[in-house]
DNA sequence: ATAGGGTTAG
């Protein structure tokens, strides 16, 4: 009897003692021994199931710790509450809830799970309406899970009310408020908070030291350090990383020299700073002397070297890594992205064991990439959850592939929308061509609450550009400096754009003016502007105040300097400028650069010069080339040389119906009527139509479109009234017409 | 063994 008790206490003595390690492999992501020692214990009690389940779910295999949970024999209710805190953790916020329904009784553990879950999900109001109504008494843990919800999610007073209203404040309380304040970038406001809390504790402090390097405000942040009286390692990291990011690389050194205890995390950060300062050698360095590793580092030494594009030596750590994450291997994947090798990427993410949204969204955004659009696709469906990362990749991918239906449809698919799903669409209607939309959507946005960010600005700036709609554009411009974006260089630029191309030269120039730092882009938007004004000198001295000043020009500086050289007639200045740019600047001339000298010369009249630049230009020709010819010979009336121009412009648009017209112009202002009956049968046999041209304007929010013989408009006979008006007018001033003006709506 | 605030990597 007494030697079986003895065996009894053993036994229990040794589930004790396992269900400890149990829990801290778990804890220290060792989940693979966790398993394990799990399989191998002889007897299992309510807790060692529920610290399993809690080990599984902590380190993402959340269906393994459900298989458990139904699986076990008796379950209690820190079982339940494990199981919805697993869920929880893996974001699983439906399943949770679900789970919590089921609940046979729940505890105020229960109930701020529960809570959590609503808050983090975005349902701040029936986060509340559970927390008013819960039938256990609110721990203190319960009402922060409140307060911290309403204030990530900036709803600052409502936190604050509740923070007053609670009987017993702690640490965690005062804290959580201050949290959201730093977290949501609201500084100035978390920092008065901060000086009115009754106590502070060192986490407080560190979340004032977090924001003011998030701030980039170092120096006061480096204050704040010296004032908390006994700093902890999350304190020091903080500031070392804080000194990483501003790019004092050697002053971050010498904290991590200076701090008393070093952890994993420490080591870590301070690596993660060498591989963004690109020192990925004294970051190795760091790695083989750090005391112990675990995946952050490991995932960190392997992303560092794919920075600097050393894949093999990524590869051979991934390789050595002992227990492999999807972090490691999605930065190997992203490496193998970034040189379009998909079938290695493809080959690291079969690997996977459990796959997260981030290692499925890295493999589809390369797919987009490299424009295979279909296997993006085929990636995206068989993604068992999409995140908002995936829609957004698929819709930008798809836009930039010219398939903008197949994007809209997605858009209007994906459940939630947020700044970056309309900045796709809105620059993808952009770069398809379709400006209208993109404005629209400009407004729809706003109309629905979406914040526009400097990027949007851009988009829709741009959009104004092609249409040249200045009152929009100058909207959007007010817009643009009441939202605080004025001073990013992209919005910026596109300004500069939008006013140029809207023919307001002067106030593109004034936006140049005044911004507070100007980059490259600045430069070659104000050169394009001016030279589309037709304002060559002016390009040639802003060109020269610019290499002045020590900035070097590319390929798009010369492209505005030829363009402006060739539309202002001046020849030899642009010859000059071709050579020079890559003698003087080691430029190679690309197809759009020769495209502006066969205009250049062919304007001037030069045709056999332009020609002969063509036939021995060592790149290979483009439409835009053979277009410029074929513009200068319906100047300079030569149908000859336009066919052979035409003939090689149609190889590479054989549908665009411009270049057909315009052929057929030249030959029918020669009197050459074979040849026009000629190109419109070649265009009846390659089925391209004449299409109708339209216009269109906007009255008092109506849009008002034309197309010519349209006398069905309602204003048709009043604007050909003015027409005729303007037509004699410019007659009486010796404009000479090559078609006589009919037929316009 | 389970819930609320603070650090690092994809």
């Amino acid at each position: 009897m007494n030697s079986q008790l003895n065996v009894l206490g053993c036994r229990a003595g040794l589930v004790f003692a396992q269900n400890l390690k149990l829990t801290q492999l778990a804890r220290s992501g060792r989940i693979e021994e966790a398993i394990a020692l799990f399989h191998g214990m002889i007897t299992r009690n309510t807790v060692t199931y529920n610290s399993m389940i809690s080990a599984y779910a902590k380190n993402g295999y959340v269906v393994d710790a459900r298989i458990l949970f139904d699986q076990m024999p008796r379950r209690n209710l820190v079982s339940w509450n494990t199981m919805v805190a697993g869920y929880l953790h893996n974001d699983c916020f439906s399943e949770a809830a679900e789970l919590f329904e089921r609940m046979p009784t729940k505890d105020s553990y229960s109930w701020t799970l529960i809570i959590t879950c609503c808050t983090r999900n975005g349902e701040l109001d029936k986060a509340r309406f559970l927390f008013d109504r819960m039938p256990v008494e609110k721990s203190s843990a319960c009402y922060n899970a409140m307060i911290s919800g309403y204030a990530k999610g900036r709803r600052y007073k409502d936190a604050i009310e509740l923070l007053y209203s609670m009987p017993n404040k702690d640490f965690v309380s005062w804290n959580s408020v201050l949290s959201g304040y730093i977290r949501n970038g609201d500084m100035v406001m978390g920092l008065k908070f901060f000086h009115q809390m009754p106590e502070r504790d060192v986490v407080s402090w560190n979340l004032v030291v977090e924001g003011l390097v998030k701030a980039g405000d170092l120096v006061t942040a480096s204050e704040f350090f010296k004032r908390i009286t006994s700093p902890n390692v999350v304190s020091w990291v903080t500031l070392l990383n804080g000194y990483c990011k501003k790019g004092c690389i050697v002053e971050a050194r010498e904290i991590f020299d200076q701090m008393p205890k070093k952890n994993v995390v420490s080591w870590n950060a301070m690596i993660a700073g060498y591989v963004q300062h690109l020192q990925v050698e004294e970051a190795h360095r760091l790695f083989t002397e750090m005391p112990e590793r675990n995946a952050v580092s490991w995932t960190t030494m392997i992303s560092g070297y794919v920075r600097i594009g050393r894949l093999n030596e990524a590869r051979n750590l991934l390789d050595m890594m002992p227990i492999k994450n999807v972090a490691a291997q999605t930065a190997m994947i992203n490496g193998y992205v970034q040189s379009m090798r998909m079938n290695e990427a493809h080959q690291v993410f079969r690997e996977i064991s459990v796959r997260d949204s981030v290692c499925w969204n890295t493999m589809i955004s390369g797919y987009v990439q490299c424009s295979r659009m279909d296997e993006a696709l085929k990636m995206f469906m068989n993604m068992p959850k999409k995140d908002i990362v995936s829609w957004n990749t698929m819709i930008a991918g798809y836009a930039q592939d010219g398939q903008m239906d197949k994007a809209i449809d997605l858009f209007h698919q994906m459940p939630k929308k947020n700044t970056v799903s309309w900045n796709s669409v809105i620059s993808g209607f952009n770069q398809n061509g379709l400006f209208i939309e993109a404005i629209r959507h400009f407004w729809l946005m706003r109309k629905l609450g979406c914040d526009p960010d400097w990027s949007t600005f851009a988009s829709a700036l741009s959009g104004c550009a092609n249409l040249a709609a200045l009152l929009v554009g100058m909207q959007l411009h007010s817009l643009l400096l009441k939202s605080g974006h004025d001073n990013d260089f992209f919005a910026g630029n596109a300004l500069i754009t939008m006013y140029a191309r809207c023919g307001r030269i002067s106030a593109a120039q004034q936006v140049f003016d005044e911004m507070i730092s100007v980059d490259l882009v600045s430069w070659n938007s104000l050169i394009a502007g001016y030279a589309s004004n037709g304002s060559g000198g002016t390009v040639i001295s802003i060109f020269q105040e610019m290499t002045n000043k020590g900035v070097a020009p590319d390929e798009v500086t010369f492209v505005g300097v030829l363009s402006a050289c060739s539309h202002a007639g001046m020849v030899d200045e642009g010859l000059k400028f071709f050579y020079s740019m890559s003698k003087d600047y080691s430029i190679t001339p690309v197809a759009e650069h020769y495209a502006c000298m066969v205009d250049l010369l062919g304007r001037a009249g030069r045709l056999a010069e332009a020609v002969k630049l063509v036939m021995t230009m060592p790149i290979r020709s483009s439409a835009g080339i053979w277009g410029a010819l074929l513009s200068a010979c319906r100047l300079h009336k030569n149908p000859k040389l336009a066919n052979l121009a035409a003939n090689k412009l149609f190889e590479f648009e054989p549908h665009t119906t411009s270049n057909y017209v315009l052929l057929s112009n030249i030959h029918a202002e020669a009197g050459r009527w074979n040849e026009v009956e000629r190109v419109r049968v070649l265009m009846k046999q390659k089925g391209v139509h004449k299409q109708t041209a339209h216009s269109w304007i906007e009255i008092k929010n109506e849009v008002c479109v034309f197309s010519s013989d349209d006398s069905g408009q309602p204003v048709s006979a009043e604007v050909l009234t003015v027409l005729a008006a303007l037509s004699s007018q410019m007659r009486n001033i010796g404009h000479k017409f090559n078609y006589p003006l009919v037929g316009c709506g």
